[in-house]
DNA sequence: ACTAAATATAGATAGTTATCTATATTTAGT
DNA sequence: ACTAAATATAGATAACTATCTATATTTAGT
């Protein structure tokens, strides 16, 4: 993952609406009518950022009729969090040991993995 | 730290130069100059930057003459890596255990911490 | 087929952000 | 005191975002 991919899910993750959300889902699936319940704003608004989180594929929705069932998605978010470490992190593969002189494009992968 | 903060944090985050001045910040401080040579916009926009991680508290800045030395924070570092991964956790004093008929002021602070 | 419920989409608006150029501030050395 | 270097600030612009109201889509049940 590099930085632009991971500074994507950063973004998804920059409202505390939608961190609450994934919260909220961190020990159940839930449908939208459930999670709406915990917020103060309207439907669209809810649709909204749910959309932006399946876009950052940090959740994963299961369709049941008309009820959809989100659900955070697993892997992803082990990755990103190991990432977040390793972006705060020292090691040896790490961009900061990189001289300027050094083509950085070796790095477009966040550097550490 | 409640969703707002935590979201600020990640706010911070969420621009692709701005993860890696913290990847590069990650083994070493450096100065401006430094950081620059490894970005390809100006010399504002890098202090832009660096005021943004600044005023969300990841680095640090010690003075030294003309130059600026910044360095992570590595208390806060710690903390939202820990808080990210106890968003996407079940735990006992999860959010998700709420009936929606209790107070969700208590949970004003990230849930689990 | 029709209705009602769950969710998504469209379009508008107000606020925010990343970047630039130009300029200011601060400090070391002469 | 003056100059040069390092960093910050100001102001402008184009792009993006969170929210709303209104409407569309999809599906279950009658």
């Amino acid at each position: 993952m590099n930085y632009e991919l991971f500074a994507e899910k950063m973004k998804a993750l920059s409202d505390p609406n939608r961190v609450k959300i994934l919260d909220l889902l961190s020990c159940d699936t839930l449908c939208a009518c459930d999670l709406l319940e915990h917020f103060d704003f309207t439907q669209p608004t809810l649709s909204h950022h749910i959309k932006l989180l399946r876009d950052a594929d940090l959740i994963v929705t299961e369709k049941i009729g008309t009820w959809h069932h989100y659900s955070v998605n697993r892997e992803l978010s082990t990755e990103i969090t190991e990432i977040l470490q390793s972006v705060f992190s020292s090691s040896e593969r790490c961009i900061c040991h990189t001289t300027i002189n050094e083509k950085e494009d070796q790095y477009e992968k966040v550097s550490h993995l």
